[in-house]
DNA sequence: GCCGTTCCTTGATGCGCATCAAACCCTTCC
DNA sequence: GGAAGGGTTTGATGCGCATCAAGGAACGGC
């Protein structure tokens, strides 16, 4: 039942909050996590759920969202590879105001809570990696309120597959939307119906190319003019 | 020139942030620490300026907004008495992405981002409740992003009329609004007109009673079940 | 291959909210 | 007291986006 912990380690220490830490900060971490797989489609945590620890994807895909009375939901983040989910609330005495759920097959670790709360009161510089951690997140955060306030929807989208097309590593110009499209839409508050027709209509005026998941830009700069929509940018 | 330091320590340890912390760790804080006044209209940072430091408000308050290309506006808070706002943008290495607005004279406390990282690097516990306010504040942004996405204009409206009679000292079920109704409503997210009418509509019916900014709610329970507009809540 | 499911698109319609515009406060200042 | 100027309300109009409803396309299973 012992999980292999090595591998573990060497996991931990790639990812930013843990990285240039000493073999025995890691062993300590390591030996207050647990390896937790889900299948695509599976709830990690449901909204009102208590919150044990944290979460890091060694691989998968994980949905964060809020749901509604009437069955919907809104889609907060989408978060893959190496990135890590749920502190905050780790911090807070409360339960979990977002639900997670499986987009696809994933391996994930579990940080317990005593064993962060423990190494916070011993280093100092895995506080700051929290906080810096946190600090970056509430930083987006308002940049999305900003986004829902004062953007149109085609904005939205254009800002969206801007930034995509920055993170992408692989054919300039070119990517892969990272999950279905209904999802995308959530995140950028869209319907489905209404994030396809923004796409469709994108591509009328040839701004992008779009074949199923995949997008293409073939300039950059035009697209980046149209970011503040039919106004010449300030 | 030198301000009365003194008083600065006091200050501080009646804030969560400083509570309880030794003699020794106040002075250090309070000797990084500065006074600010700002009167009413002035603005105290614009986005796109670097930050140097997090402020709190001894008496007064201020407007956090996201300014639009067209002049508009997104509030994103509204900030008063004893809080303190800015931390999360000084553990990146960014400038402001909101403005900073005094909404009357006010009196803030500046402490420079150097004594915050020396002080963090001494002591846990400060590390551990910048931690919490990061966190805290996270979880109120998430709380918003729902709202703005899942509930009705009204039903924002009466979210947040409910919030503000439960943190009202005074008389049950009266209070008064904390500034301009335009700079609610766009807090909010909504224009002043809409907010205007959604006021009106609630008053028609009976669920509050509005005069200028003094808001009365003759049936708390009866507004709350109306939280969730016309559905029955879950 | 065919079938069922899930995802995506397309169309028709309408509501929630913004926008524009004007009137009506309620202060504050001379 | 009157004038001047924010702040707020009220009305008329229209757009952006959601909703409802089908149809198509892609995928996986047998």
């Amino acid at each position: 039942m012992s999980p292999p912990s090595i591998k573990v380690q060497n996991f931990l220490s790639n990812l930013p909050l843990f990285k240039a830490l000493g073999a025995q900060e890691l062993d300590r971490i390591a030996s207050g996590t647990r390896e937790v797989r889900i299948e695509r489609g599976g709830t990690l945590f449901a909204k009102g759920d208590p919150c044990s620890g944290f979460y890091m994807i060694v691989y998968g895909q994980i949905k964060l969202a809020i749901p509604a009375a009437d069955g919907g939901e809104k889609v907060v983040e989408i978060i893959g590879d190496g990135q890590s989910f749920g502190e905050a609330i780790m911090f807070l005495e409360k339960p979990y105001i977002v639900s997670a759920q499986a987009l696809a097959d994933s391996l994930l670790l579990h940080v317990s809570k005593a064993t962060v709360f423990d190494e916070l009161a011993r280093d100092p510089r895995f506080a700051r990696r929290i906080i810096a951690g946190l600090s970056a997140r509430l930083h987006h955060l308002v940049r999305d309120v900003g986004s829902y306030a004062l953007q149109s929807g085609r904005e939205r989208v254009v800002g969206y597959l801007l930034h995509r097309e920055s993170e992408r590593n692989g054919t300039a110009g070119s990517f892969t939307l990272p999950t279905k499209k209904g999802i995308i839409a959530s995140r950028l508050n869209l319907t489905q119906e209404h994030f396809s027709r923004i796409l469709h209509e994108l591509a009328a005026e040839g701004l992008i190319e779009v074949h199923g998941r995949e997008v293409t830009i073939p300039d950059i700069g035009r697209l980046r003019r149209h970011d503040s929509g039919h106004q010449p940018q300030s």
